[in-house]
DNA sequence: TGCATTCGGTAACATATGTTATCGCCCGGC
DNA sequence: GCCGGGCGATAACATATGTTACCGAATGCA
């Protein structure tokens, strides 16, 4: 995550550069639980290979709610902000190398950089856009059939189908594995 | 708005005193529209009595995205931040007293208080909050039947339930008016 | 008062989606 | 090379949900 920042905000590379250190770097295999839901979020979590997602478990049916590539950053945000416990596990899809940041320096280096006029202005706009994507990912369900949804994925976020197994996606698109199946084949057909 | 954040945020009282002459007070029926769908958001919106929706036409379907009661604030927030069109239209349900504040002096207030630590902390505090909103009801719809969400809606948001007209929540819900009747129906004969 | 409009309930039918089960393919470990 | 697990397709059936149509109550307005 530092690495991506500093890219971004090179005018702040010494703040970067101090916490570096403090970064873990952990090379795992697939299905990797990294956070387990009911624990409290200690950690932000930075891919820099592999890819990651957040999901949850609905009464022994595994849940999808986002999917993370090389270089995105998450934590479980709600539990993270307020020490509560995490209701997502954060699990790893395929073999990555992922960098921890513990919870305490991230917390430092947030009141530091709040002195810094650019670095509020980015978390504010970086704030407005997660907003925005959940809240585009709301009105999707309410405007857009399940394959409709799924059309949306393959032309706005290909990598997503491409790497990820399907019935991961399925349940990110609220539907059953089988109905998933069954909607490829129905657009399979259409053309 | 700005009585609103007096209350809570005493200590800039100067602030908030310096704008509140540009707020203009609208006293209107219901069904009114406030800012319509394609046009491009020019004020934040508070409403002091009675309430508003954020809803978008889809091929004819009319679909409830939010609902806005007493002394809450909204705006198109994507069409405001960026100036594009708006994706939505906001409407009252109610008939109702709406402050408008027109754009331009909201974004002066925000840079004069850009340097406020207090203020800026308050910023991230809501924009994290409306973040966690959004997300909770994204995953409510990949967890949740039409069912569970409208027992979620009557026991944290009753008001909702009690004041605002079925078929509107129907869309919100994510169904449609005659569903939302079976599932009504459905769980009066369950006790 | 009378009338149109809005709103909510219900029925009947069509379609979408879930569930369970089975099959085949591919791939990694041994 | 063999084997088991993970993955995806498909079928058959059950259930959930949408669509259209109709009714009646409540409401606001002429």
């Amino acid at each position: 995550m530092l690495f991506h920042f500093k890219d971004k905000f090179p005018q702040l590379s010494t703040y970067w550069d101090k916490y570096l250190e403090f970064q873990q770097r952990m090379e795992v295999p697939a299905k990797t639980v990294l956070l387990e839901e009911g624990k409290v979020s200690g950690h932000y979590f930075f891919v820099e290979k592999g890819c990651v997602r957040l999901c949850f478990n609905n009464n022994g049916n595994d849940k999808t709610v986002q999917f993370f590539f090389e270089n995105e950053g998450l934590t479980s945000f709600e539990s993270f902000l307020k020490n509560t416990p995490s209701l997502f596990t954060i699990e790893t899809i395929e073999p990555s190398v992922v960098y921890l940041l513990p919870k305490k320096h991230l917390t430092n280096l947030m009141d530091e950089l709040s002195q810094e006029p650019d670095f509020i202005k980015m978390m504010l706009a970086i704030s407005a856009e997660r907003q925005l994507h959940y809240m585009h990912e709301f009105v999707s369900f309410i405007r857009d059939t399940p394959e409709q949804r799924y059309q949306n994925l393959v032309s706005e976020r290909p990598h997503i189908v491409q790497r990820v197994p399907q019935h991961y996606i399925a349940s990110y698109l609220g539907v059953s594995r089988v109905h998933l199946s069954r909607i490829k084949s129905a657009l399979a057909k259409k053309r």
